[in-house]
DNA sequence: AAGCAACTTCAAAACATCTTTAAAACAGCT
DNA sequence: AGCTGTTTTAAAGATGTTTTGAAGTTGCTT
């Protein structure tokens, strides 16, 4: 998933990037809101964290440009304790969420993810299909109410098809949500991948190929 | 484990904190009710001390205040005997437990492990998993029944896992709760001091590692 | 059947974790 | 304070796992 992070002050802006590059996310980082808006228009993200005291375009404006733009990926807003208020006019300009600073990095992983999934139009953190299951925050995937041993790599495309179930997903959006954007274009990873999930979920026919568009995941059994 | 000492009298705050960073606890301190809001946010203590008479933000303004940014850890009060009354204000509050100065240290401490363990979920100062024990009140640990030579560091990497048994919890965390926060993020001492409990325990194998993640103790054979 | 897209397999590269060692820091003693 | 034994930490190399690149195979589509 790709995350983008709109923070002047350098001290948080490396933090919020490493401890989110640590729980595998992809992370745009933009030190103004200008930058913010240029990241938020030309990358895929998934959702933002964007401080609403900003320079050159405040925070609040950034989210206005932004949704004004059609862009309607998760906001959320963090907003210093002595401007509390502020997190209304974020609110209001179309923000998702906030959290007053000081906050935990737990708290703003697990809000980001809520974000993500409820964005996804999924009202749960569990995803079920047939006999498939994921949990999306305790990142696990339960086959036949089994455990599955998944690489980090392996859950992120499961997590993603799934939260994107009965989509046609093509192998140029995966790459653009999972991988940083210097990635290699004419790589097969995600076919490798596939192909292993594939054989750890069989005899599960989840992921279906449709030839040169990309993947579906789901049960239904006639094509969309 | 980390402690929030909030305390405005210079005299007791260097005591208590003195005091238990020599039982081996890590202590953030803060002087007044603005300052423990601040750090009670931004670090993850697992109890705090709150004096109740403090200028600023009163004590039971920063219980108050605490709860509803939704930290729960434990939080014994210090209160005056003239003013013993105020407990109840305290314990309204959300507080866990009281304490009237003057105290012995031996009584905060005992009562500041005992609410630590009890918010861990363990009613028993006396954690059992397979043949391994650990007695959280005396600070030992016995393996079928003998007691283990643990160094103090081995014994707080052990307590932490096994206080927070069944569940992830990553080296970030760790460090966090065993160390100061201006500690080095890329040592390895903890998989060093993993290692060691290891082989102390073994041939048990109740310090399983999820990679990329972390660590998780517990005598489940499948993963969680 | 030719051409292309997707699949499979395998091994190399990258990475996370573990082990070992020795130096540094510390605590207890005189 | 200085010595001594222990504990903690840093560093480097070994191990094991995951991810990636590459080559060959399969199978759809025209």
């Amino acid at each position: 998933m790709r995350i983008l992070v709109v923070e002047d002050e350098a001290n948080l802006r490396e933090q919020l990037a490493s401890h989110l590059r640590g729980e595998g996310y992809v992370v745009d980082v933009a030190v103004d809101g200008e930058e913010g808006l240029y990241y938020g228009s030309e990358y895929p993200v998934d959702a933002a964290v964007i401080d609403l005291g900003l320079p050159k375009i405040d925070g609040v404006d950034l989210i206005k440009s932004l949704r004004a733009a059609k862009h309607d990926f998760p906001i959320l807003v963090l907003t210093a304790r002595s401007h509390w208020q502020d997190k209304v006019g974020g609110l209001d300009a179309g923000a998702d969420d906030y959290l007053t600073k000081p906050f935990q990095m737990e708290e703003l992983v697990a809000r980001l993810n809520a974000l993500i999934r409820r964005s996804a139009g999924h009202a749960t953190p569990v995803i079920v299909c047939a006999e498939l299951s994921l949990d999306i925050s305790r990142k696990v995937a339960t086959l036949h109410g089994n455990l599955m041993e998944l690489t980090a790599f392996e859950y992120k495309v499961l997590e993603y098809l799934m939260l994107n179930q009965e989509r046609i997903v093509s192998k140029t959006e995966l790459t653009e949500h999972l991988y940083e954007q210097d990635f290699d274009r004419d790589s097969n990873v995600l076919e490798v991948f596939v192909g292993r999930l594939r054989k750890k979920i069989a005899p599960l026919n989840l992921i279906k190929t449709v030839r040169g568009q990309g993947y579906r995941f789901g049960a239904a059994s006639n094509d969309i």
